[in-house]
DNA sequence: AATATAACCGACCGATTGGTTTGTGGCAAG
DNA sequence: CTTGCCACAAACCAATCGGTCGGTTATATT
């Protein structure tokens, strides 16, 4: 890797730190580059503004973060079992030390889906594409399922209570609560099996 | 109500509205001043800094609003159905055509928990007495009700699962999407009954 | 050696932020 | 009539924001 890209790959790695903990508006360039140990000039020269660098985050780092935590939950044999799994994972590896940031990507959609056209785009595309990840890897077993199931609205289901959980537990701080709401979660997961 | 009464309340109400559009951080005091017609100097004599007016919103405006949403939904002879009710109601009155700005208080939640402790602690307590009224209304039918039920877990996750729903339709836009979600979190109640 | 370009530096800019301070009209009490 | 306080108005402040721009350095090319 050249020395730009490294200096650009620092420059996204950073900000989706700082986006993540503080939020798109709230991060501010100026600390981005004290922690890159960059100047302005850097910055501006490999990210036309703010929103871009944005952008490259969200593509770069968040989404591909995204599917590589979601994928391997849902391509076992058994995606009920896999997404339990997942869930509980997480809801156990959770720090409760720090303050708890909550999902990225969830994160950035309540802050900017609203405000920003294209952010917005770019989390819808991502929630159709997580949506046919969990519809597709269910219906794969749906002889073992009940009948009358409308996969697409089971997963988006899914998908908007797990991130309910995120925000409950981000916000309450508690991790044994964030453990008990997922529990329920995966008990509603089991019953959609026969 | 005196005059200086309704200085206070108007700055109260259309700072709950900006912060309910924008957030608390990007709601600037200057649009408030100008939508209240008002100086700065009035301002900064009812309040003594913006985060003591966001309290204020949240207790005098926004707690008083959430509180007399839910109690009317929970305090009818069948509460299952009055949740379905409240839910299906929220989602079919969902204003599509203006940006969706989702419910403040969960807004509020996931902007500030994090950052102010003021702000969370006052979350918390809201989302304690929530609780707590979901989880006594439903143990008032347990006799309806599947055995095993942890009350307060379920309580916790239909709050979540609510919560979720309505990020997901606020960052897509999506009436029909919503209603969909909203209608499997039916089903997950109405399953609760034996 | 001269030139060109990529990669970056850092001073500077206008705009805006939350917050302070000084002043002032009106009304009520003495 | 005057004094004093309430309820503001309006100018002002330092800090910070995202963004610009002229200049510099290192490396590669001719």
């Amino acid at each position: 890797m050249s020395d730009a890209e490294q200096t650009r790959q620092k420059i996204l790695d950073v900000s989706a730190d700082e986006i993540h903990k503080n939020g798109f508006n709230a991060t501010s360039l100026s600390v981005i580059l004290e922690k890159c140990e960059i100047s302005k000039g850097a910055l501006y020269y490999h990210f036309t503004n703010k929103i871009e660098l944005g952008y490259a985050v969200f593509e770069e780092i968040y989404v591909p973060m995204f599917l590589g935590m979601w994928e391997p939950a849902l391509s076992v044999k058994d995606p009920i079992e896999g997404l339990c799994d997942f869930f509980n994972t997480v809801s156990n590896e959770m720090i409760c030390d720090e303050a708890v940031c909550g999902c990225p990507l969830n994160n950035l959609c309540q802050e900017m889906a609203n405000v920003d056209e294209g952010f917005r785009q770019r989390i819808l595309n991502m929630q159709e594409q997580l949506n046919d990840l969990i519809s597709s890897s269910l219906q794969k077993i749906s002889n073992q399922l009940r009948n009358n199931i409308d996969y697409s609205q089971v997963s988006y289901f899914i998908v908007a209570s797990f991130n309910g959980s995120m925000n409950l537990s981000r916000s309450s701080r508690n991790k044994e609560l964030f453990q008990k709401v997922i529990a329920e979660l995966c008990h509603y997961i089991k019953a959609l099996k026969k």
